[in-house]
DNA sequence: CCGAATCCAATTGGATACTG
DNA sequence: CAGTATCCAATTGGATTCGG
């Protein structure tokens, strides 16, 4: 599959076969839901294996439950690794993958482009608020 | 407001305040949102103003109440304008703006990221069924 | 025509209790 | 310790109706 680049922007969609598609949304989806950021950045500083209580502690403001389904979500997409040891009491650790490792890139790049624009945002908010 | 680049990933929200952590964050919130990507393609195909019942009929899928909250917000972060003629019956009319074009560049990078690891989401999601 | 308002179904999210 | 299960509150989203 290639990307067709042309004047028109968005086209980035159109070589795309409907369930590579749903697949890429999916996978957007996922990076940009509520809590993923926040532990994929708690993962990516650890630089290394952190047990579920020590993710827990560390992103602030999340449920358990929460939690549990962010890192699921994010196991399911390859992004991380989950390893349980069979221990009394069990061990679970999450890993970066190398695949969410290099996520970082494209994410801060975003990131930046809009902490770039910061004033420009609150700008229009504030005219927004007049009228 | 300067982003500090370390060997680091995600350091990138470490420069903000709190206020501007926020801002940008309702932004990427904005953009990520469900039908924000869709919205936006089918104004950038425009080339120009688009009337609402317009845009209705070229985002496949969306409801009318959907519609309306996704441009309001994309208006609220000033990703789009809105033009109201009052006549009748009225005609409302939105249009990109600048930094609404702009956007294409950074969202088309993080798709394109995604789209040219997909053997590698599919791989890893095959998996994770396995067990 | 545009969209606000209303109603209702479905999903989400937190808090708590419980288990291997 | 790391969840799952359950209950419940709050939010979301569609469908429909109504109004300027």
């Amino acid at each position: 599959m290639v990307t067709k680049h042309t004047s028109e922007p968005f086209t980035f969609c159109d070589a795309m076969t409907q369930g590579q598609d749903r697949l890429a949304r999916e996978v957007l989806e996922s990076i940009t839901a509520r809590w993923s950021l926040s532990v994929l950045r708690v993962l990516a500083e650890a630089h290394g294996p952190l047990r579920f209580s020590r993710v827990l502690e560390r992103v602030e403001g999340i449920s358990q439950k929460a939690l549990t389904h962010t890192l699921r979500t994010l196991e399911r997409d390859g992004l991380l690794t989950r390893t349980l040891y069979p221990q009394v009491p069990p061990r679970v650790e999450y890993e970066l993958t190398t695949l969410g490792r290099d996520l970082s890139v494209p994410v801060a790049s975003l990131w930046r482009w809009i902490a770039g624009r910061l004033e420009e945002f609150a700008a229009a908010q504030a005219l927004q608020r007049q009228s």
